[in-house]
DNA sequence: AGGCGCTTGTGAAGACGTGCACAAATCGCG
DNA sequence: CGCGATTTGTGCACGTCTTCACAAGCGCCT
């Protein structure tokens, strides 16, 4: 059976698109191994083994494996994976085949740098429409694109079909910021802003707070400073850290 | 016993600080409480319940009590737990009573908003020096600082402590700046070059990937799309989204 | 054609994280 | 002083995620 059927595939609509319903653990790992296909790709890799690929991406080949599996068998055993096929694929589940339209709300610092950051349109996504709710920085253009007032988000949803909201304004504007976008219709959004967003159900909220992964490693800091300071208190000083130490987001990763 | 023992608090240096080892998940969360309680002090409420400070951070309170509960027991039944003692608690286990100086590398884009992005300095860090590759940016004044070459690192660590290296350059140069990081003896390093860094054992590395997050959020568009699009496949039409949906980082809220 | 080395896909076990439900503890009030 | 209302802290069961280890499958070489 060397017949690759794609459950789904972009060009051919069968009957169910047939979304496995992949752990969420996987669908956070996807991408990361996308980008690391997309690597070996423009290096000219035709076929990657699962211990090279888990090697880019920075995860247990294994581990790998088994996320690959959820998604069918588009591997070849004693070869490997066919890297353009894995793109499609993952590109698919992702649903990346389609370049999604991103309004991005707030055009302050962070939502300028966002604005110009050109990793989104590389990576299935394009910004649609620039929103603020200072009256002074509607009219500003920012890489080819005006920034509207946030009140004519119906206007733009109904211009555009916005899939995704990005929220990158103070915290105290947020909520009311996702309410607007969830009363055009969006129903993903990823959140700047350092608070907890209320949505009704079925709305999908992201958060990113920079200032709270500068705290989870504050704290390994913290930690790791108490460990070595131990000058001579019950058990010997470890030269090598104690095992155990691997957390679950974090790459700790071997040299060479 | 009512009488408040902080294991190893600033002031008293007992004889082991004896940081628990908290689960890793409890760490990530930590600092979500962090904010809540400081929103809630600023509101001028002196103690709040398990219950509303869950409300007020976005997760369950049996969660809540749990994750507090490795801290020691800082509640009081029938009461709730003391607003300002939790916060000096949290802050002196996240390591946060120092001020951290963070290097951040890479004033492009994201480098220049990340400069000038006040969650920082309110939140426990301090940036204490701006570094690029280009010498056309070195000079740069930003926000109050002047951008030095990278290669003056050892200069700048020197200089200050630098607890926490900030890499925020393209992709291709992210792996040479974590090893002149890891060079001056940083050991935490947050990084948003989409890309896996190699480092030494014992050396964090936590990443934020924007447009990762992006993806993640399209998957699920994609899978709302492929059910509610389902005209009349096998089952019925499912009007409230199966259950399992709720994810891990994801939170689906309640819109009350 | 047959065997050998390599790689995938997966069963099973263990570690980890979550949430319920309840006992223990504390406060306030009569 | 005792009782009831309230809230913490936690034992337990369940689900998810990770990792090991290995059988099954594939291609290549002889």
């Amino acid at each position: 059976m060397s017949q690759h059927r794609h459950p789904g595939a972009p060009g051919r609509a069968g009957a169910v698109p047939a979304l496995p319903d992949l752990p969420e653990a996987t669908v956070a790992r996807l991408p990361e191994y996308l980008r690391a296909l997309h690597n070996l790709a423009d290096a000219g890799h035709e076929t990657v083994s699962s211990e090279g690929l888990s090697a880019a991406a920075g995860v247990n080949s294994a581990k790998l494996r088994k996320d690959l599996s959820h998604l069918g068998s588009y591997g070849t055993r004693g070869v490997g994976y066919d890297v353009a096929l894995l793109i499609e694929q993952i590109e698919y589940v992702l649903g990346l085949t389609q370049r999604r339209a991103v309004a991005l709300v707030g055009v302050g610092n962070l939502g300028h740098a966002l604005a110009g950051y050109d990793g989104f349109a590389s990576r299935g996504f394009r910004i649609a429409a620039l929103l603020d709710a200072d009256p002074s920085r509607v009219g500003e253009e920012i890489n080819g694109l005006v920034v509207r007032h946030v009140d004519d988000l119906p206007t733009v949803a109904a211009e555009e079909s916005l899939a995704i909201g990005v929220i990158a304004t103070p915290a105290a504007a947020a909520q009311q910021v996702a309410d607007q976008l969830v009363a055009v219709g969006v129903t993903s959004i990823l959140n700047f802003a350092p608070c907890v967003l209320s949505v009704p159900e079925g709305v999908d909220v992201r958060k990113v707070d920079l200032a709270i992964e500068l705290q989870i490693l504050s704290f390994h800091e913290h930690r790791k400073a108490s460990l070595t300071a131990l000058p001579a208190t019950g058990g010997s000083a470890l030269t090598a850290l104690p095992g155990g130490f691997a957390a679950t987001d974090t790459q700790e990763a071997i040299g060479t």
